[in-house]
DNA sequence: TACTTTAATGCAAATGTTTGCAATTACATA
DNA sequence: TATGTAATTGCAAACATTTGCATTAAAGTA
């Protein structure tokens, strides 16, 4: 499929060579449904590969997130996941009540983005944040 | 001194124990400059308690963490660090070429969390975070 | 295609963090 | 001050993540 082919072109293109591991865990990434934690990506490939180590997916997942093909985000203390980044960047609100997630749009952001520039000249790299707090509900 | 005094009060108001292997670890934090990460407060401890556990320190900083007396923050990768939260809050711009940390006041988050809260009805945490990005330096 | 170079893998071990549980201790009450 | 109760501790073991290193394999070149 489509999204495979660029894939392996980004990565040369990083100067990265493309083995199956890293096409077998992107796509694991690519095509869940929201977050992924690494076991689960672990799990996910070894379906197809069980010789697959978790080193190595650690060691891809934090390789994407360098080329922001994937963010990484901690949703909660326990959890560290990792999610496919879509051209729309998007933020999380997270209750600490109930612990729902809902998403927050890129623009939110260009706010702080634009005044963070303006004032330190510092460009920041704002992909995926998690904010936490209380939801309208559990007020 | 007069911390130690505050914090024993804060603890009994928010229906916990006051014992001495929380005070030794919120004085660790406290008189810190700048982060510590767990095993930083774990020698601290040791010093004049050595039979003090990791995990207890874990536990200690997960709870100030709740009570919002301190902040846990990933500050690139590696480290978890945790850091007394003073009187105004403060968030820190991480650049990732130089790794230098800048401190941002908290005004810059006022705007985004307004907007939040008008548009969801979310009340927003936002205590202590790092933005990741490039600095002025290092464009 | 065969050869060479060097990045990437899998393994094992190190390190970091969390959890279950029995023993201990803070502190409310008498 | 002595006593009872439930929260907290330290330990050990589980779980999560990172690192060092020998082996393997991707991909540029002849």
């Amino acid at each position: 499929m489509s999204c495979e082919n660029n894939i392996v072109q980004t990565l040369k293109d990083a100067g990265h060579r493309a083995t199956p591991q890293r096409l077998m865990i992107f796509s694991a990434v690519r095509h869940s449904r929201g977050h992924v934690t690494a076991s689960e990506v672990l799990e996910s490939v070894k379906e197809s590969y069980p010789y697959i180590d978790l080193s190595t997916v650690y060691r891809t997942l934090d390789m994407y997130k360098q080329l922001h093909l994937i963010s990484g985000t901690n949703l909660g203390g326990e959890s560290y996941a990792y999610e496919w980044i879509d051209q729309t960047g998007h933020h999380h609100l997270v209750c600490k009540v109930c612990e729902n997630i809902t998403e927050l749009n890129e623009t939110f952001m260009d706010h702080l983005s634009a005044e963070i520039d303006e004032k330190f000249g510092f460009t920041s790299d704002i992909e995926h944040f998690a904010i936490f707090g209380t939801c309208k509900k559990c007020q």
